[in-house]
DNA sequence: CCTCATGATGAGGTAACCTCAGCAATATTG
DNA sequence: CAATATTGCTGAGGTTACCTCATCATGAGG
């Protein structure tokens, strides 16, 4: 287990203090979805099925920003738990169609709720103006 | 090449579009570093050692907040190309001392100058006082 | 019908982490 | 002061999440 003791704050960039921010919430997140035996990247493939229904799985890479040949693996990974099947695609002899199981629907509704909970409890430390504040921010960064 | 089709279902939590300005600030890090063949986990320990100078692995390991082994292997890869050195530790017979070489002294402090140039770039949509506020909440999420 | 584009996947690679085991050397304590 | 931790580093081996390139089948357009 690692041993987080806290640089002296000030010799930090900003860049760098986003960095260790990022990797506490990835470890949390691994960490909130170890219940499933669902890595983040099947949890995010998981959601995308959820809303969008069945795809193929280039539509899936476009949706994760991830190449195409990523999305056979994730879906690989998914097909062992059982918690996604393959078909072939009816429209496209080539194409082969990606859905959730029922077993897989009902861990990606559980895992979103978790998901949520989870994020409310790392930002959680808080308060309402910070947390505002920095949605703010962050947002800003994204224009 | 990927292409970046924006998902337009994505939920807007407080997680996601974190991550999203991770994923932005993570490509933007890592073409800054290209010119120097160096990557973003071995320019973050050039600059540990930049600003503390010689270190042992685990104090390192501290710093980057990653386990003792992991700063092992950055080390290493740091030490084949040339930019640190490790020298025993006068103090403790186990122990190893890291240090920059002189070209490991150059190439941190270009690669300072770029990295300060490209967080000016990417912080730099923010006026003072919201990159202040940033700053100090994610401080405070480390806590 | 011939060529080119597209969809999926096999093969193989990389970065950045991790744990566990083991070996020295130091520190503690009975 | 010997016996017993503890500490510091690293070998061995694993994982996650990506990547590119090559291949093969199918589909589409001239």
């Amino acid at each position: 287990m690692i041993e987080h003791t806290v640089d002296s704050a000030d010799d930090e960039s900003l860049a760098e203090t986003f960095w260790a921010v990022a990797s506490r919430l990835r470890r949390q997140t691994r960490d909130s979805l170890a219940p499933w035996d669902v890595t983040p990247s099947q949890s995010r493939a998981l959601g995308v099925l959820a809303r969008h229904g069945e795809v193929r799985p280039g539509t899936l890479a476009e949706h994760l920003r991830i190449a195409p040949r990523s999305a056979t693996e994730v879906v690989d990974d998914l097909q062992t738990r059982g918690l996604v099947e393959r078909r072939p695609d009816p429209a496209d002899r080539r194409a082969t169609l990606v859905a959730l199981t029922e077993e897989g629907d009902r861990v990606s509704t559980a895992i979103r709720a978790a998901r949520r909970a989870e994020a409310d409890r790392f930002f959680g430390h808080l308060n309402d103006t910070d947390r505002a504040e920095l949605a703010r921010i962050l947002r800003t960064l994204l224009d």
